[in-house]
DNA sequence: TCGCATTTTAACCAAAAGGTTAAACTTTTC
DNA sequence: GAAAAGTTTAACCTTTTGGTTAAAATGCGA
């Protein structure tokens, strides 16, 4: 692997800052310390990205993106109900375990700045619509229980974030504190969230 | 309602910390603001606690004393299962929405001290032993569904922690930002959560 | 009334942090 | 080879913030 050194400041400063905000948040986040990260001083930190906001926002935007995928192909695709629930379990859960910070990120800035969040969710397109629209076909076809859509999309939220967003507290509550077992345990989940989830909805 | 005013400053200080850790967590939070929350001033806030590290140990145990209560004499009662699983949900999700800043703010503290949370863990008595032995008393029994204790007790959490910690999210992408909606949503919930929960385990 | 803890006022300090600036050096581009 | 853009260095500024201090008030029990 060679150098590919392509010069690009400017990603490794975007880089530099999605470690660090994701790990300390934005009050907790210190200039200094992106700019150390990403191998430059301070001033072309300033140079690139005028304030500390503007460079926080770039950087929620893009978690925001990858936490909030396009996930309509995969809703609107010609894959039975169950297979699409599995597959959105599956990618979910893999793109959390990659990405163990993110969820972190989220939760602590959704309290910092509502309004900000707001603006963000309506430029970045998710249309959850089609997600219920999806439930609801299957509790007409009398293929699943009747629910409330809004509940069960929360629920494979839930249980697909909230293992990895709480995770140093359940490894050590639940794990001893032990990393493997708990990595393992998140990979297993990809499964068995699967069939919680489908034992529930359901109707045999 | 008369004025309870029981001249109890450190009272005071505890209510107001709690109330601008977990809106601002650590990073966050001000002294300056504390004090004024507390309706004194800054000589006398560090006259009481020497240090925002101390204020802030002080409030988290309490707040994390809060959030995983002693649950023990539940689980170890005379109810049957069902009931047992009914009344943790309902207690939990009762106290989730009086609290609503509680999950965010332990979730926010949990990456940024590890060590400081396992200490916290470790002199606060709870035996998640005593839960997982439910669990496997009634999968012995054949009443529910083989399945991993810890999987069932992390999706207990997570579907009751998970609405309340990501609400400003939900509310905006569900539910047009109606507040009053939300809380209905979780509200219902206590019924939704526990029949998602027994549909998926329960062997009929 | 004396003594003691509590509380206020207000000024102050030092460190941290975001941000600026100017000068000089390097690399790219045309 | 000159202009432009990128980058470094280092000093500097301002504001915020946690924390201290000293003096004076307040309240209170012995």
């Amino acid at each position: 692997m060679t150098e590919i050194k392509k010069d690009n400041t400017e990603e490794k400063i975007l880089n530099a800052a999605k470690k660090v905000f994701t790990h300390k948040g934005m009050d907790g986040a210190r200039m200094q310390e992106i700019a150390n990260e990403a191998g430059i001083n301070k001033a072309l930190l300033h140079y690139y990205f005028r304030t500390k906001e503007k460079l926080f926002e770039a950087i929620f935007r893009k978690v925001f993106r990858q936490v909030f995928p396009n996930i309509n192909t995969l809703i609107n695709s010609d894959l039975p109900f169950e297979e699409k629930l599995g597959t959105f379990i599956d990618k979910y859960i893999e793109l959390l375990i990659k990405n163990p910070f993110l969820p972190s990120f989220i939760l602590k800035e959704i309290h910092r700045d509502p309004e900000f969040l707001a603006s963000v969710i309506k430029s970045s397109g998710v249309k959850p619509q089609e997600i219920f629209g999806m439930f609801e076909r299957e509790i007409e076809a009398g293929k699943i229980r009747k629910a409330n859509p809004k509940d069960l999309l929360i629920n494979m939220l839930a249980l697909s974030i909230f293992p990895v967003a709480a995770k140093p507290l359940m490894k050590i509550m639940f794990f001893e504190n032990d990393n493997k077992a708990y990595n393992d345990f998140l990979l297993e989940r990809k499964k068995t969230v699967k069939e919680f989830i489908l034992n529930s909805i359901l109707i045999k």
